[in-house]
DNA sequence: ACCAAACTAGACCGATCGGTCTACTTTGTT
DNA sequence: AACAAAGTAGACCGATCGGTCTAGTTTGGT
């Protein structure tokens, strides 16, 4: 996971991997059909994790909805400048790169991007409920907007070394998109 | 240029670069000092042709300055349409993918999406300017969250083989941030 | 104790990677 | 016409890629 997030999906050998994981290529191949698949059980992992807590954090009865997710994209912020803005989105990165070559992965990836799209989907809706946010707008629509957004703010914030994108971003996101009405 | 663009850097062999060229090894290394030489080149390429036709677009006086810029975007919209979904932005893409291993091509890629950056905030300081927006706003900050958000759009797009996101995103960012004060 | 299944271990494979090398052809200058 | 420089052509190089194969070891059931 963390080769994968940090170099790419192709320029991380298997051997990487094996010598990182202290695993010799036969038991590797018992377990894993390809790279391929041992690429798709990684993602597996990963959002797995992901959206448990992703789940976690927009349901969180103490917050208001809106502050719910400001919390949640305020903790990815935190981890990006952790890791010296070296790692992105697992998902994001693999999806960027291997969309136009590998359609099994993509799919998968598709798959998992939709499923977060959902989530922010009705986090929104229950704003717009609370009276947090306006009416106004379909939460499916907001949502795909935010969560591209952050897909965006994070690469750029790679390529500049910088989490200034995420910050910027955030800033502008809370005082005109996600404002109350 | 188109392979890099579709394939990645990483997935694009110089073998096959050669062949679509039709071009001999030989005659390759007699310019190109490297891939990695090679790879700037293209970027280099693709980046003077990009930032002219900003240029131009943003410029253009027959337009409020919020029309250049929403003119501009919608191209690229029609421009990911055109190819599929399966072509992004360039220089995304390469930002995205090297920006961990590669650290030459990593800053000349930053200093190119600063530069886009440049030209979008000064954009919006014209809309400003001209009343067609809230002075409320840094532009330059404004600029990134258009750039993140663009680039984001553009990569959720490829991931779901649909140009939604970008139609999405498009219609959120013009009914929300950059709306008449 | 025995044995089959599960798993480990890494040498090895052909393909392909980026890059080098030498021999040859074309071009521009005088 | 002569010649040096520029450019062409692709065989070839070691390294590395993902993946295979065989031989050995550990494990769990009986």
């Amino acid at each position: 996971m963390q080769l994968f997030a940090t170099q790419g999906y192709n320029a991380t050998g298997l051997d990487a991997v094996l010598k990182q994981a202290a695993v010799p290529k036969g038991s590797f191949y018992h377990f894993f059909g390809s790279k391929e698949e041992f690429g798709l059980a990684v993602i597996e992992e990963f959002s797995g994790r992901f959206l448990a807590r992703l789940d976690v954090l927009l349901s969180d009865p103490t917050l208001t909805p809106l502050d719910r997710l400001r919390g949640f994209l305020e903790r990815g912020e935190a981890q990006l400048a952790q890791h010296q803005c070296t790692v992105g989105c697992l998902i994001g990165d693999l999806g960027q790169e291997l969309a136009a070559n590998n359609e099994r992965l993509r799919a998968r990836l598709d798959e998992i991007m939709r499923s977060w799209r959902g989530r922010f989907a009705a986090c929104i809706q229950e704003a717009q409920q609370a009276g947090e946010l306006s009416a106004a707008f379909d939460p499916e629509v907001m949502a795909g907007f935010i969560l591209s957004g952050w897909e965006g703010a994070v690469l750029t914030a790679k390529v500049m070394k910088s989490t200034q994108p995420v910050r910027d971003f955030l800033a502008t996101l809370f005082a005109t998109v996600l404002t109350k009405p």
